[in-house]
DNA sequence: AGCATTCCTTACTTTTTCGTCAAGTATCCA
DNA sequence: TGGATACTTGACGAAAAAGTAAGGAATGCT
């Protein structure tokens, strides 16, 4: 259970956009590839996915660039793993209807609940947090996650008793 | 943001184990294999890793085979899946302290309390879960998996209003 | 119109993960 | 003690993911 390379860094290049949100400016590809690290190319390919998928825009020649499509307040996280993740589920489950109940490999056992429930948390959790929310201090985007988090610990402290 | 096939694979063949608690018997390789439609060298290597955690004890010999090392009411799920990620995980941060402070590469951005929220989240769900909770009716696994997530839900119905 | 800039798209290479095989070792039973 | 059973372990090949490279297409400037 971990987050793939294509999400970590496809949201970090949508963090740099919300940054230069307030500008109005359009970013080129090397500077969202210099600041993340990355090479042009690869950042490219992630680019243009989140462009397919209605994230961002992007404007071709001189002065061209890219930009949020939307405000950094009203996309949340969740969003963002769905579409970054689509690229390798596709090719896992053809037709994912709803969340992925169709992928699971019929079985009796009581697993297939965990990973679909497990994918519901997941999803709830990150649907709490906006891109605009990344671009603080990591003080603040921590106390926002603990925050999240909170709601779901009374049950680990009665336990954690014994 | 999904789970691997060691983690998918490996939870299944232990709930195959706690089945097969109630009986105090002992479950050869090829039956595990069997029971989860998988092949016994594959199932043997995952086993093996289980065996290594001290999660599964494991008999040699004639009449030999794997069964669990504490019952399992008392596994949860958020120390299987830590096992079964461990494999593939060291190589990416060869000293993870704690959870995983230091396997994100050092940024000024807001990502990492991100990455690392996340993952404090699904363990502790998981950590609501023992195996068995597993070895139920799919309704049983699910209803219990929904009782987790409704501890979270109160801020997403608040926001929905918009 | 022509040229420079910048994104778009496809194909390829490398790395990582997944699954299989086969040889090795321990245990039990006759 | 000998053989059968069954786990152990390292090496290998296939598949998927990640990253790279290069040519194509659109836009703006002179």
């Amino acid at each position: 259970m971990k987050i793939s390379a294509h999400e970590e860094y496809g949201l970090r290049c949508l963090v740099q956009l919300a940054r230069a949100e307030a500008d109005g400016e359009f970013l080129r590809l090397n500077q969202i590839a210099d600041r993340e690290g990355l090479s042009p190319a690869n950042a490219g390919k992630l680019m243009w996915i989140l462009v397919k998928a209605g994230l961002v825009q992007s404007q071709r020649g001189a002065n061209g660039g890219y930009t949020l499509a939307r405000p950094a307040s009203e996309i949340r996280l969740n969003e963002v793993i769905r579409i970054l993740d689509e690229d390798t589920v596709d090719r896992f489950c053809k037709s994912h209807t709803g969340v992925l109940d169709a992928c699971i490999h019929t079985s009796d056992c009581g697993i297939r609940p965990v990973i679909v429930g497990l994918h519901e948390i997941v999803q709830n959790a990150l649907a709490e947090i906006t891109l605009a929310e990344l671009i603080g201090s990591e003080e603040n985007v921590d106390a926002r996650l603990h925050q999240i988090q909170k709601l779901q610990s009374p049950l680990r402290v009665m336990r954690s008793a014994n």
